[in-house]
DNA sequence: TAGATTGTTAATCGATTAACAATC
DNA sequence: TAGATTGTTAATCGATTAACAATC
């Protein structure tokens, strides 16, 4: 099977495309070309006509791509049509907010449960999903075959927990902890540090600021 | 003032250099080498030495950095010692948990309240923080001067309150939405999408058991 | 046919890595 | 002094952009 790589940078905006042309389905229109569509998100263009090719052949010149097979050639790809069963580890308000949130859906992701270190958290929450005790993390995992797990707990105890993660199977780690995790090699690590978002905003914001009182 | 420019990517990693080094300190070791720093993180030897030296000029031959210089150097350099005010629009479950986070201040950032359409949230938080509705957005925004926003508001919606944001004389932005965001040239926003994470996540999860079944 | 748009090959740009001289 | 470690200059790598041929 040819599973031509594709480099990181692409799909990464993979997304982007793919929100943008759901957003345009109401609109009623039928085709949309590169041009366009590089346009609307302040990108380049043969950017997007080569990010565009790396998932799909159904580009006619003149008129551009038909959008709903774009659409689904790029869930397709992003694997939002298979689900997979995620987990949420520590239950504070973030992860709980996650867990509540029914948005994964469309991303291919169904949260089944979260866990939490204080057994007073469990139970339903208010969409009917459950907080179970941390205890019951490694028998939970593997009997569903859980391969992917969100990390929403305080940086002092992110390593143990990620390591109890690992333990229980889980091959992929979305980690919301301010904290550098070390794993296996052939797990993954997906970090999601607000605070390195926050450092580039506010860098940027600095040199703005600077620049426009010259 | 020579505000040496930095680049993106080095900007990416002095959270996490910092982030490291914090959590050394309760060790009571004083010095440290970047070739030990990099071994920790997985990174190259070289590409931390050059980061660091983007932002201190305090490494010594032979006994590597003084670990309370150069934290005291990346805080300043990323702005985590001025405190900047930040608002939250949109106080949903993922608003309400960034307005309740405590860790924010370590980053420099403050948020001051949050702000939502439907009247019935107003009120006050757990940690003491109020929402307010969206019709105070502008006045409070304009009287505190804050320059940086939080949006958590459905997609469908991102925009028109992304508007209202910079017309409250918001700067920058942290996107939480999942919406691409179309602002005048001198605003900036940082896109914090959980499904782009999630595309790389479950992509790279896929190829890692390809390659392990064959 | 003409022209808009595609996909691809070549050139440029930026970031990472390798090699090395400087120094405590 | 010797050697570990720094900071920098040059080489490599990957990603973006520009140029262009193919095609509906």
């Amino acid at each position: 099977m040819a599973t031509r790589s594709i480099s990181k940078s692409t799909l990464q905006r993979l997304p982007i495309y793919l929100m943008h042309l759901k957003s345009l389905l109401p609109g009623g229109q039928s085709h949309i070309s590169a041009t366009t569509l590089a346009l609307a998100l302040g990108m380049g263009e043969v950017q997007v006509r080569k990010d565009l090719a790396s998932v799909s052949e159904a580009g006619k010149p003149k008129v551009g791509y038909v959008i709903t097979d774009l659409i689904e050639e790029l869930e397709n790809f992003l694997g939002y049509n298979d689900v997979d069963d995620a987990v949420v580890v520590g239950a504070g308000k973030l992860g709980r907010a996650l867990l509540d949130y029914n948005g994964f859906a469309n991303y291919g992701l169904n949260i089944v449960a979260a866990f939490d270190i204080d057994a007073g958290k469990s139970g339903v929450t208010d969409t009917g999903k459950s907080i179970f005790d941390m205890q019951k993390l490694e028998e939970l995992c593997a009997r569903l075959c859980i391969r992917i797990g969100i990390l929403t707990v305080p940086a002092d105890c992110a390593q143990a927990v990620c390591d109890r993660m690992v333990k229980s199977g889980i091959l992929a780690i979305l980690n919301f902890a301010p904290a550098h995790l070390i794993v296996p090699e052939n797990v993954l690590v997906q970090n999601e540090n607000i605070a390195t978002s926050l450092a580039i905003l506010s860098n940027r914001l600095k040199e703005t600021i600077i620049k426009s009182s010259i």
